[in-house]
DNA sequence: GTTTAGTTGACTAATTTATTCAGGTATACG
DNA sequence: CGTATACCTGAATAAATTAGTCAACTAAAC
């Protein structure tokens, strides 16, 4: 299991598609629009996403992508293991000389915190995002109403802790 | 909060470190010939662990690295924070075109789902990591003397989930 | 038959990862 | 002392990954 930048560009716009697909199929260069992603790298990650079962896709005019479950029905953890490309765990490969214990410390024990980091994510829906997006999405709207001083821009705020 | 093969690594190092380090400070060299990981490679990590407060060193023959704290006392998130530098999660960066809303939705969002993976791995100590690898060494044992017909090499067995 | 939008593949730039080299400094030990 | 050990630093480099661009194609709506 990674966790880079390229899971998180598949989430972001799975989560786009989630919530602009009610009115049919949602386009490619529209997330690419909204998200600010550029179009042929997510065509990239879709053509993946697609791949794994994880998004339908309908062609011509009028077309675009959907979600092939319900969002509740979908993980973060399925979406990062579709667009990034597992990694070697076992470090000694194809190697014949792992017969040494020490070698395949790291196997073994990075393939537990493995098991538990992806249990963890896959416990984690699409559809929870999407409610946490819309409720961010309100409160941001609240504020707004009540005319927060120009210069705290929400985009400027630090994350809660600089991961 | 990235996940890379630099964190593996670091975390793998700071095991071994916390394994070895009962009859003192531990050499990078012997990490090095332990965990097949590059001498200078380790150098970099343990420059980082070292500035961020999770270890000490030791210079001059005998010398070496050792835990700044108990194993108990350091956990997973530390160590990955402390050697793959924080990502952006801003995605808007230094720029002032972020008044758009849908601008901050990766933002926010991704900085809530990062959250709960750090608190997770903070969650999980290096003592927990090395209690699982002992007893995994434990295990290994008793299947050897067992003797395990030649030809499963325990290396090749596939994780339990190729993620 | 024209437009829309997915599909595919190749190519490139930028960044990150991992290694190697080449020096330096602090310290234990004889 | 001086020498060996091992941390410390920085630069250069190769490999891999990430991200973006380009070009051509196919399916379907109108």
């Amino acid at each position: 299991m990674r966790l880079t930048t390229k899971g998180r560009f598949a989430v972001t716009a799975m989560i786009d598609v989630a919530m602009h697909g009610n009115g049919g199929p949602v386009t490619l260069a529209a997330v690419s629009d909204r998200q600010r992603i550029s179009l042929s790298y997510l065509e990239q990650l879709f053509g993946k996403l697609r791949r794994s079962g994880l998004v339908e896709s309908v062609r011509g005019p009028g077309g675009g992508y959907h979600l092939a479950r319900a969002a509740a029905q979908l993980s973060v953890a399925q979406i990062i293991v579709a667009v990034d490309e597992p990694i070697d765990a076992t470090q000694c490969g194809g190697r014949e000389n792992c017969h040494d214990d020490r070698r395949c410390m790291t196997h073994d024990l990075w393939a537990g915190l493995n098991d538990h980091i992806f249990s963890y994510l896959s416990g984690v829906s699409l559809a929870q995002l999407v409610a946490q997006q819309r409720q961010a999405a309100t409160t941001a709207a609240l504020r707004d109403s009540r005319q927060v001083p120009v210069g705290t821009t929400p985009c400027k705020v630090p994350v809660t802790a600089a991961v």
